[in-house]
RNA sequence: GUCCCAGUAGCUCAGUGGAUAGAGCGACCGCCUCCUAAGCGGUAGGCCACGGGUUCAACUCCCGUCUGGGACACCA
């Protein structure tokens, strides 16, 4: 993969200039960059010393690729390949010249064992033994800062994410968001991102008194209104409302819908907040949308809009014209009676959110609302903005739970689908919320209660915490069989079954993981990793007994390995923490 | 009608233009007198929906077709 000279990351904005505050963590050159670093300069004495022609545009960074297969060595690049053309020269001669110029450059040839030329020109490398060592360092220095990055240094990032409405239970079509837009929040602050996690409360409009007129019908032992809500929750709210005010019930109809509707939201959203926090998802900001029209904000923002010249007015009614921006429509903000319609909190949530400050909006919305990707984009165009840049539209399918073979449907609580709570007390945080996340969100998927109850191989979850919890047991072990472990104990050299040098390699990896799961906004990255990770780590063990056996003495060896061993434990260990899954120590 | 998403092993799904396309399940065959068998190994199973194009190189990018799912409001 080339990256263009001038080409900056998207994300990078001018508040860059603090982001060295921001960095103490991980000053750890990897191998890898090291050895990326030299083919950069390899090339450029291709370049001077006339094998390559000087009209040829070199990259100033490459990424070596990590080869599937291990005959190809620990890492591999194309580059001859790529450049070849331009060149007007064969690839494999470019691959040659450039195996020589790294064979003679005494910064690295020390770390290569070899350099081969294969294929139709790819270089791969492969490290000398004693060079594997690094990362095992690293890891066990930076412990749980291992895997953090800068590539997101200095950008401010608002994750809204859940966002429902405060007049029910959350159900499964939150669930999805509640996971995934967790994990993501911590793998941006992983990559250096100053991440604000918000949860929009609609807490106003025509649902909102539709809620308290439930509520009260309930209390009051009469009919519910045909729109309104159905559940049996209403009822419960409803007598805890009547409990501590019974003065409710004998306000008049309008004042009592309302005090009913205020006491009801407030048990509501308190409800929604626990069962989020139980599922340890959490929020930085509960934004009211009534706020958005207190203290003369919504005008503050229309005229924010009307400076950048795409409001009107037409038939007495207040647009923003987002046709002008690929819109299939004009939008409505505020209709020809002077109500607000729905779009007039977007715009001025919209407009809330970059005045505090951010650079980035990440938006997290269920597939049922993908028909507003387009006008939000067009409204940030609107706002003066550059929708490529500022704003992040995320689009989550749609979640099935299955149980005994069959779709669950009905919760008997809320009277519509299945409640988050529901599904939490069935399989458990960990493995609804692993479940969740390791999936890309723009594909729809069926959650098997069953399958996440089980205790096998089919049970991600559990697959990849028993690799954690059997890597605790054999630390404990180590421990009392007094075997030395840790940073002065790595012995990269002893370190030569294909086992050692596979887990090595995977644990390496991991920062690269974290940061395009980053830049991609994609948190089940992490999860895929971990299972790859945890296969590799078991199948280490399989073929590497790390203790002694028996009366046999402690060597170096068995030190060098349970150093391996702690170390993966480390990894697994932050890539749960950056799921919000537990790492347990014994299951 | 317009737009969005998907189509990869029998099933559920991974796969950020690279070499021989992967995992789990299901099927079949194996591995615990010793560090957690919630584990490991092996066999079988593929026209990566179809047709063009771009490229040294396409499951991956572009265009089109087919099939399946979803969305369209002066509702919230």
């Amino acid at each position: 993969m080339l990256r263009r000279v001038g080409s900056s990351p998207t994300f990078r904005t001018s508040n860059d200039l603090d982001a060295g505050n921001l960095l103490p963590m991980s000053t750890h050159v990897s191998i890898q960059e090291v050895l990326e670093a030299a083919i950069v300069r390899a090339l450029a004495t291709l370049s001077s010393n006339g094998v390559l022609p000087a009209h040829v545009e070199l990259p100033l960074t490459i990424t070596l690729e990590r080869p599937k297969n291990r005959d190809h060595g620990d890492y591999a690049t194309s580059i001859a390949l790529a450049l070849a053309k331009s060149a007007g020269i064969a690839p494999r001669d470019i691959a040659t010249a450039l195996q020589a110029a790294l064979l003679a450059d005494a910064a690295v040839s020390k770390d290569l064992a070899a350099v081969d030329i294969a294929g139709a020109g790819f270089l791969n490398l492969t490290l000398a033994k004693a060079s594997q060592g690094g990362v095992i360092a690293s890891i066990l220095t930076s412990g749980s800062e291992f895997g953090k990055s800068s590539t997101l240094a200095g950008v401010k990032v608002n994750l809204e994410f859940v966002s429902a409405n405060p007049t029910g239970p959350l159900h499964l079509g939150h669930t999805r968001w509640a996971a995934v837009g967790d994990a993501l929040g911590r793998v941006l602050s992983a990559a250096g991102a100053h991440v604000t996690r918000e949860f929009y409360v609609n807490d106003r409009g025509v649902q909102m008194d539709l809620f308290g007129e439930s509520i009260r019908s309930a209390a009051l032992g009469i009919a519910r209104p045909e729109a309104g809500y159905h559940g049996a929750y209403i009822e419960d709210i409803a007598s805890a409302i009547v409990t501590t005010n019974p003065e409710f019930k004998e306000l008049p109809e309008e004042q009592s819908i309302h005090a009913f509707r205020d006491a009801g939201y407030a048990i509501q959203l308190a409800d929604q907040q626990r069962v989020l926090d139980n599922m340890n998802t959490h929020f930085d900001i509960w934004f009211s949308e009534k706020s958005l029209y207190e203290d003369n904000f919504f005008n503050h923002c229309l005229e924010t809009l009307k400076k950048q010249g795409h409001v009107f007015e037409h038939e007495g009614a207040i647009w923003l014209r987002t046709t002008d921006f690929g819109d299939d429509k004009d939008r409505v903000m505020i209709k020809s009676d002077g109500s607000f319609a729905y779009f007039a909190s977007d715009s001025a949530y919209y407009i809330s959110k970059r005045e505090r400050g951010f650079d980035v909006l990440i938006y997290m919305l269920g597939a049922d609302h993908h028909g507003y990707v387009h006008r939000l984009k067009a409204l940030a165009s609107c706002a003066g903005d550059d929708p490529a840049k500022n704003i992040d539209i995320l689009i989550g399918q749609l979640v099935k739970i299955l149980e005994n073979g069959e779709e669950l449907k009905l919760s008997k609580r809320a009277g519509t689908i299945i409640t988050l709570e529901e599904l939490i007390e069935k399989v458990g945080v960990d493995a609804a919320r692993y479940t969740l996340i390791r999936y890309p969100v723009d594909t729809p998927m069926v959650m098997d209660v069953d399958v996440l109850r089980s205790r096998t191989n089919e049970n991600p979850v559990y697959y990849v915490q028993y690799a954690h919890a059997r890597i605790c047991g054999v630390l404990r072990n180590a421990t009392d069989l007094g075997i030395d472990f840790g940073v002065d104990h790595i012995h990269p050299e002893l370190l030569e079954h294909e086992r050692e040098r596979e887990l090595i390699g995977a644990l390496g990896e991991f920062p690269r993981i974290v940061a395009s799961a980053a830049e991609l906004r994609e948190p089940h990255r992490i999860a895929r990793y971990l299972e790859e990770l945890a296969g590799t780590y078991h199948r280490f063990y399989a073929d590497c007994r790390v203790l002694p056996l028996g009366d046999e003495p402690a060597s170096e060896l068995h030190s060098a390995r349970a150093t391996l061993c702690k170390s993966t434990a480390q990894v697994i260990a932050n890539s749960l923490e950056l799921l919000g899954v537990s790492a347990p120590e014994k299951m």
